[in-house]
DNA sequence: ACAGCCATGTAAGTCGTTACATGATTGC
DNA sequence: GCAATCATGTAACGACTTACATGGCTGT
């Protein structure tokens, strides 16, 4: 259930509306989780029938309404519990990798197009990440200013200092990506030369038992 | 649909059974994707009715019978195109680094125990994924052996070195994580050394609006 | 008037997990 | 006889995606 954490998470700092929680994972929270708003919305109601959160129903122009949702005491100890809890991350499944390991069934081209969309998605990502390490950094972003207003002096280190610890860890994870992305297409290089002029053909497509 | 190309994949060597199948993810598939038997006998059940494989009832003992399958050519059409295909990687989704966002809702001992257990993690996949990279690069499995068997003399490189490549990587994955955790106890020693003595208690624990 | 944003949902379907369930075969 | 392994499923549930659906508010 960790969506349902990070929206407690993004709760502690201040009430919100589910359209709020919403924009705040297309902005910022995207960058560790995504969700989009047809699961938010159901998750705020379960975290209310637990008792987790508490909505109050705000008005907006004349008729309009709008549920705007606040954090409990029971909502509090749950996002302790929840960060003490030790859980091992969930099985590695990377169909990008998968992919990789069955190259020869397809031609050096195709093998260099899928290395190149690797490294251009994650030399992006790593940009995306570092900026918003920066802002944090510097504590530009809104949320982390909210969070350091609610928190006591001498915890702003730490608060700064773990979120930094975490998008700059992510930055590293994009930097991995790209490297081996780029040793990806130097592979290719190397064997497309090995292998002499074989233009745009499969290495060794894959063909059923007995047919070939 | 990517265990259904995985199953592709590993019918591409050899013909087998539900239960072979379900052994190559426990045993070495595992290292780049995972699945339960409960989801790999109705995805081959789907397979079959796609036409991408085949199966042949064969008979164990006297009265028992099992499921061989076999890819077919248009199982074999559906692996190139799906190794063609460009995709994208699924959003970030990593509970771990989302916990460790909020670390300052915690204790300094309890951040150390979670980044002492994320290493001991990644320092454990590091070590079998460097193995299993080292068996394949000496051509030692039992899978990589039948591969080369089917592939032509000219391709054994590629085939070899394709995979050897995708386990580096995970190999790679594994350190920047080890290491991720590792500059994360300093931090976690470095807070506390400048928070002065403050034993298990949270450094800025979460508080309900209003309340606190 | 109209566009763009604010706001909240439902429905169908895919993918994956855990647990339940069964029975034959092989080797000791 | 018994344990380990071979072999194949189903059921309930949880997480997530895509698409469908609706309607008020705000500024030009």
């Amino acid at each position: 259930m960790s969506l349902g954490h990070a929206l407690l998470a993004l709760l502690e700092t201040r009430p919100m509306t589910g359209y709020e929680l919403a924009q705040q994972f297309d902005r910022s929270v995207i960058f560790v989780w995504h969700a989009r708003h047809s699961q938010i919305y159901p998750e705020l109601r379960r975290l209310e029938g637990d008792g987790l959160v508490r909505a109050e129903t705000a008005s907006r122009g004349t008729r309009a309404t709008k549920r705007v949702y606040s954090i409990t005491q029971e909502g509090c100890a749950e996002l302790e519990r929840w960060v003490t809890e030790v859980r091992l991350p969930t099985r590695e499944r990377d169909a990008g990798y998968l992919k990789a390991t069955y190259f020869e069934f397809v031609s050096f081209a195709i093998a260099r197009r899928q290395f190149e969309a690797h490294l251009a998605h994650y030399r992006q990502l790593q940009e995306q990440w570092e900026d918003h390490a920066g802002e944090l950094e510097r504590r530009e972003t809104a949320l982390i200013k909210r969070r350091l207003s609610l928190a006591p002096e001498r915890a702003h280190d730490a608060v700064v200092a773990y979120k930094v610890h975490v998008y700059r860890g992510l930055v590293e994870r994009a930097r991995t990506e790209v490297e081996w992305a780029r040793r990806g297409l130097e592979l290719v290089d190397r064997l497309e030369a090995d292998a002499g002029a074989e233009p745009g053909l499969a290495v060794a497509p894959p063909v059923p038992p007995q047919a070939g």
